[in-house]
DNA sequence: GAGACTTACGTCGCACGTAAACATT
DNA sequence: AATGTTTACGTGCGACGTAAGTCTC
C-alpha cells in the first residue's frame, strides 16, 4: 500500500472526480482510477460509486476518510517536527558521570545548563567512569562526564575538558611533611591509600610506579576520592589526588618534579548520533573550556 | 513512500537489527536496508545509526516512532471497522420524506425503527416528492419515502411500499353526496381543489381528467392534503384524495368505477452503496409490507 | 454525442533476491 | 573470523501513459 494511494483516494473524495482528481495530482486519469482500484483491493471494499458525471464515496469509502486524513497528518507533523524543533533542546537529558567529576566540576555547569535551557529535565546517572565508558560502548547511554581512560575502546569518543594536576598528597603531620619533593623510594617506607585497582586514575598513577609498584605498601583502596581525601587527613598514609582537592587538611607535594595528570571529560560513541540535548551539553562544555 | 517501509521501520527499531526485521518480514536483509534508505531519503535525515551489532534509531528516527504507530493504528483500525462495523446501524440516517407520508405512514415506521435501533439518530428532511425525487437524482440525498413518480428519472431506483387509492371526495353537503357513482361530466359543474400542478398526484388525476382537464373550474391548488382536506370538509369544492383520509368530515366516492391509485414507497439513487443505516430502513419498510 | 471511467497494452522504473564488498567487533 | 550492512547487478512485477472501449447523462 502507498501513500500516493491515499493522496488519490483524498482527492477523489473531495472533487468528486477521478479526472480532477488526475489534474490535482499531474498523472493521468487511468493512473488515478489504478490507484484506488488498488485501495480498493487491498481493503476488499468499494470506495467510490462511480455514478457518471460525480463518484461518491461509499458508506466504507466514508469511513477511511478520517482515517486517511489522520495518516496524511502524521506524515505531515513529522515533516514539521524534522523541520522546526532540531535545534530547540527540550525533555529529558540522561548523562552519567563520577563522583568526582559530579562532586567537583558539575555542580557550575548543571547550572548553568538549567539557565540556558529550562525546560530540559536532567537524569543524572552516577557511576565509576570505567563502567560508564562501558555503558557509552553498549549504547546504554549516549553521553558521559567522566574521567578520561588513557587507552580508550576505539569505540568510544572522548573529549577532554578538564585537566586534573595529580600531586602526593600528605597530612601536615606526616613524616615527609617538610620535604620539598618527594621520588618513588621515600614513599616506599610509608603506607599508601590508592584509588581502586581498575580505575582510570588508579591506571595513571600505577604509570608512575611502574618499577615500585609492588614494593608499595597499599593499606586501603576506594573508588571515591574524597574518602581518600579523609583518610589521609587523618595520617592513616600518604595518596595521589588531584591539587583541586587540597585544602588546609591536607599538604601536596610535586613528585620528583614529574607532571602527573589526568583528563575529566565528555564520553560518547563512536558513529552515534546524538540527541539535541547531547548535543547542547556538549557545546556548552566546549565553549565553558575556552 | 509505502507502508512496507513503516513495517519496515519499526520492526528495525524494535529488534535494533536490520538482519532480524528481514526474518520477521520474510525478505532478505538488503531488502530491509533499501527500505530504509528510502525513507531516509524521503524524509531527508538519517533513523538509524548502524554501530556493527546493533542499529538504533537517531532522534530524527525516535521521533517518527510514534507517527509511524499511529499510521498503521490508523491502517488497523480502518480494517476492524469494515470487518466489524458492517451491519451496525449507528449514527444518524437522513432521510426525505413528505408531508403526507410524514404524516400517514412514516410514524409507526419510524417508532419500530427507534425500538430496533435506538442508537441512530433520524434526520428527516421534509419536502415535496419531486423535490426529494431531484435532491436523490443529485446525489445530494441517499434515501426519500414519498409518493412515487408514474414516469420517474431512470437514475432513481423506486419501491412501492403503500397503496393509496383515490377517491373523489366531497363534503357530507355537497350537491352531488347523494350519487351513487359520479362521472368526469358531472363535476365540471363545480368548483375543484386539487393538488398543485407539477406533483406526482396531480399527473395522476389529470391523466384520468385528460379529456376534460381544460374545462374543470380548479378554485385553489396545494401541494398539503390536509389543506384540501380540511377545504373540501368546509364544502368549497370537490377533490380527489386518498381513501386512508376519509374521515366522517368527507364523502368518499368512486369515479365511474375506476380504480384510481398512486403509490407510495422509497426512492433511491441506481448504483449508489447505500449506508447500512438506509438499508436497515429500507429491509425494514419490505418486511413490514408483506 | 459529450463527458467520465475502465480496460488493454507497451514501456520504464523500481523492489526484490543473489552475491560480493565493506565495516564492526 | 564472525556478524551485520551496504553495494552491485540481473530479473520481474507493477505503475504509468496512450489509446480504445464502455457507460452515464
Amino acid at each position: 500500500m502507498q501513500i500516493s494511494q491515499i493522496n488519490a483516494f483524498l482527492a477523489v473524495a473531495e472533487l468528486q472526480s477521478f479526472s480532477l482528481a488526475a489534474e490535482r495530482l499531474h498523472i493521468t486519469q487511468p493512473a488515478v482510477s489504478k490507484r484506488i482500484r488498488q485501495l480498493e483491493d487491498d481493503m476488499k471494499t468499494t470506495l467510490f460509486d462511480r455514478i457518471g458525471k460525480k463518484s461518491i464515496l461509499t458508506p466504507s469509502g466514508q469511513s477511511l476518510l478520517p482515517h486517511a486524513e489522520r495518516i496524511l497528518l502524521e506524515l505531515k507533523t513529522y515533516r514539521e517536527e524534522l523541520a522546526h524543533d532540531h535545534d530547540k533542546p527540550s525533555g529529558t537529558l540522561s548523562l552519567a558521570t563520577s563522583h568526582h567529576v559530579g562532586l567537583h566540576r558539575l555542580p557550575q555547569v548543571l547550572r548553568d545548563f538549567k539557565i540556558e535551557y529550562p525546560g530540559v529535565d536532567l537524569d543524572l546517572h552516577f557511576m565509576d567512569s570505567e563502567d560508564a565508558c562501558i555503558a557509552i560502548a553498549n549504547n546504554e547511554l549516549e553521553l558521559a562526564i567522566v574521567t578520561l581512560p588513557e587507552n580508550p575502546d576505539d569505540r568510544l569518543k572522548l573529549e577532554p575538558i578538564w585537566i586534573d594536576v595529580l600531586q602526593i598528597v600528605l597530612a601536615p603531620d606526616h613524616a615527609l611533611a617538610g620535604e620539598a619533593s618527594i621520588d618513588n623510594e621515600q614513599l616506599l617506607d610509608y603506607p599508601a591509600i590508592l584509588p581502586s585497582n581498575g580505575t582510570f586514575t588508579r591506571k595513571i598513577i600505577n604509570n608512575y610506579f611502574a618499577t615500585t609498584k609492588d614494593a608499595m605498601k597499599i593499606i586501603l583502596e576506594t573508588n571515591y576520592l574524597e574518602t581518600i581525601k579523609v583518610m589521609v587527613s587523618a595520617n592513616l598514609g600518604w595518596s595521589m589526588l588531584p591539587i583541586s582537592m587540597l585544602d588546609h587538611t591536607l599538604i601536596g607535594k610535586p613528585l620528583s618534579g614529574l607532571d602527573i595528570r589526568r583528563s575529566l571529560g565528555i564520553v560518547t560513541r563512536q558513529k552515534r548520533t546524538l540527541s539535541v540535548n547531547s548535543r547542547a551539553m556538549i557545546d556548552m562544555l566546549l565553549a565553558a573550556k575556552t
